[in-house]
RNA sequence: UGGGGUGUCGCCAAGUGGUAAGGCAGCGGGUUUUGAUCCCGCCAUUCGGAGGUUCGAAUCCUUCCACCCCAG
C-alpha cells in the first residue's frame, strides 16, 4: 500500500489541506516522501477575532509547516459558502429541534465541496487531509473504510462524500495511530508535532457552547418536567438541549426522587417543555428503531429492500448490529431496527452504517415516532397533581 | 403566639455527647474535529441566632427567630 493509501498511482499534484495541526502537516510529509508533487492549503472559513478563534495562530504553523517541508501554501477563504451551506443549517436544524452535526456537512460542503473544486482550479489531481481514514480507488469505484487506529477514525465524519469527491481523496493517515503520527513529527522536526488536537466544530473551535448558540437562537425559556409532569426548573429554550444530556439543568436533589442525575429524555415543542428522566438507560432514552432521511451511499447504493449492517448513530459510538430497510423510489428514507436498543437515538445527528471496516453511507436521523417496543410513541399524559415547584 | 412539627453546603439528605456521610447541582481538568455521554478533581472549621451545661455538643438545657400542620 503506498502512503497515499491508494490502489492507483496518484500522478499529478496533490494539494493537501494544511490546518496547521499536526495530522495534515504529516499527512503532507508522507505524500512528499512518497514521491509525490505536494502543495498545501489552508482554509480560513470563520471570521471571529474573538479569544476562542485559533485562524491566526493556526496559519502561521501552517506556514512553519510548509517551509520546513519546502512546498508552497495556498490560502483560501469560504467563510460564505460555509455560512451559506453548513452554518445555515446548522441554525435551521437547531430551530427544528433537532441536533446537527455540522462537520459532516463542512466535509461535503467545504473542505469536499468548494474547497475540492477550488483546488483542482489550482491544478490539483488529487486532494488528500489529515482525517484518519482509509479510501481504496477501484476501478468500479472508491470506498471508504475506518481508520486503522480505531480510536482515532473518522470514518462517520466522511461518510457524506460525494462519490465523485472521494475518488479525488487521498488519506496518508488511515493506516497511522496517532502516536506513530506524532513520533514522525517529532523525527521530522516539525514544530506542531505536540500540538493538542483540535475540538470543537471545525473552523469554529472549541468555545462555551450555549453562549455561542445564544448568539444566534432567541431564548425561550419553558418548564423541565419529569415525564410525569413534576416540574423540576426551568430550561432556557429547547434548543439548548440534546437528548441524553445530563449537564447543565440545575436540578438539584429532590425530596422523594433518587439521588441520580438527570438527563433531557425528549423536548415537547408543543408545550415548549424539556422532559427528563433520573436513569442513564431509562426507557424514555433508548430507542430500537428510527427512521433515517436524506440517505447517502458511498458507491454502493444498496438495492431496494433489507439488509443487515452495523450503524453508528453517533461519532466515536462502538458498532450497532441493526437491519436496514430502504423504501422504494429516489430519495427514499429507510428504517433501522436496531439489534439492541440504543441510547439518546437524536434526530439531527447521522446514522452512518458500516459493512465490517467499510463505510457505506448514511443519513440524517429523523424525529422519533416510534420507540421500536413496536408500540406507536404515545404522547406523553400529565398528571396534575404536581404542583409548579421549580419556577 | 393554644397544641404539634421542622430548621445541617445552592438542592436532597445522614449524623441523638466525641470532634460534620453521601448524592444532585455547580466549578475545574481529562477524553473528543458535532452536540452529548463518560472519567478524574474541587466544593460546610461548620450545623437558624444568642446564651448555658460539659474535658468535649449539630447532637442536652434556656431563649429568640423562621417556616409548616392542626386547632381557631
Amino acid at each position: 500500500m503506498s502512503a497515499a493509501n491508494s490502489n492507483s498511482a496518484t500522478a499529478g499534484t496533490v494539494i493537501v489541506g494544511i490546518s496547521g495541526g499536526v495530522d495534515s502537516a504529516v499527512a503532507a510529509l508522507r505524500l512528499c516522501e512518497a514521491g509525490c508533487s505536494v502543495q498545501g492549503l489552508f482554509m480560513s472559513n470563520w471570521d471571529d477575532d474573538d479569544a476562542y478563534c485559533t485562524a491566526a495562530g493556526d496559519f502561521q504553523d501552517a506556514r512553519r509547516v510548509c517551509e520546513i517541508l519546502r512546498i508552497p501554501l495556498h490560502r483560501a477563504s469560504f467563510a460564505a459558502e460555509y455560512r451559506g451551506r453548513v452554518f445555515a443549517h446548522f441554525l435551521r436544524e437547531y430551530a427544528a429541534g433537532g441536533t446537527p452535526n455540522p462537520d459532516v456537512l463542512c466535509n461535503r460542503e467545504i473542505k469536499f465541496g468548494v474547497c475540492l473544486e477550488h483546488m483542482q482550479r489550482l491544478g490539483a489531481a488529487w486532494i488528500a487531509t489529515g482525517h484518519y481514514a482509509r479510501v481504496r480507488h477501484e476501478p468500479d469505484g472508491s470506498r471508504l473504510f475506518k481508520a486503522v487506529d480505531g480510536a482515532k477514525d473518522q470514518s462517520y465524519f466522511l461518510h457524506g462524500l460525494r462519490p465523485a469527491a472521494l475518488a479525488r481523496s487521498l488519506f496518508p493517515l488511515g493506516e497511522m495511530t496517532k502516536g506513530e503520527v506524532r513520533r514522525i513529527a517529532h523525527e521530522a522536526g516539525l514544530p506542531v508535532h505536540d500540538k493538542p488536537d483540535s475540538t470543537g466544530i471545525c473552523f469554529i473551535g472549541e468555545r462555551p457552547f450555549a453562549q455561542f448558540l445564544g448568539r444566534y437562537l432567541p431564548q425561550s425559556p419553558g418548564p423541565i418536567e419529569t415525564d410525569a409532569g413534576r416540574v423540576l426548573g426551568r430550561h432556557r429554550g429547547l434548543p439548548f438541549y440534546t437528548l441524553g444530556q445530563r449537564a447543565g439543568l440545575g436540578i438539584g436533589g429532590r425530596a422523594g426522587a433518587r439521588q441520580a442525575p438527570w438527563y433531557v429524555a425528549a423536548k415537547d415543542a408543543a408545550r415548549n417543555a424539556l422532559i427528563v428522566v433520573q436513569s442513564q438507560d431509562h426507557p424514555l432514552l433508548l430507542c430500537g428503531r428510527f427512521e433515517v432521511a436524506d440517505l447517502h451511499w458511498l458507491n454502493c447504493a444498496p438495492a431496494d429492500g433489507e439488509f443487515a449492517c452495523a450503524v453508528k448513530t453517533r461519532y466515536r459510538q462502538r458498532d450497532l448490529a441493526c437491519r436496514v430497510r430502504v423504501a422504494a423510489g429516489a430519495g427514499a428514507n429507510a428504517e433501522v431496527h436496531l439489534g439492541e436498543p440504543a441510547r439518546a437515538v437524536t434526530p439531527g445527528q447521522y446514522a452512518v452504517f458500516y459493512d465490517g471496516d467499510r463505510c457505506l453511507g448514511g443519513g440524517v436521523i429523523a424525529p422519533a415516532f416510534d420507540r421500536g417496543d413496536g408500540r406507536r410513541h404515545d404522547p406523553i399524559t400529565y398528571n396534575h397533581e404536581f404542583a409548579a415547584e421549580g419556577t
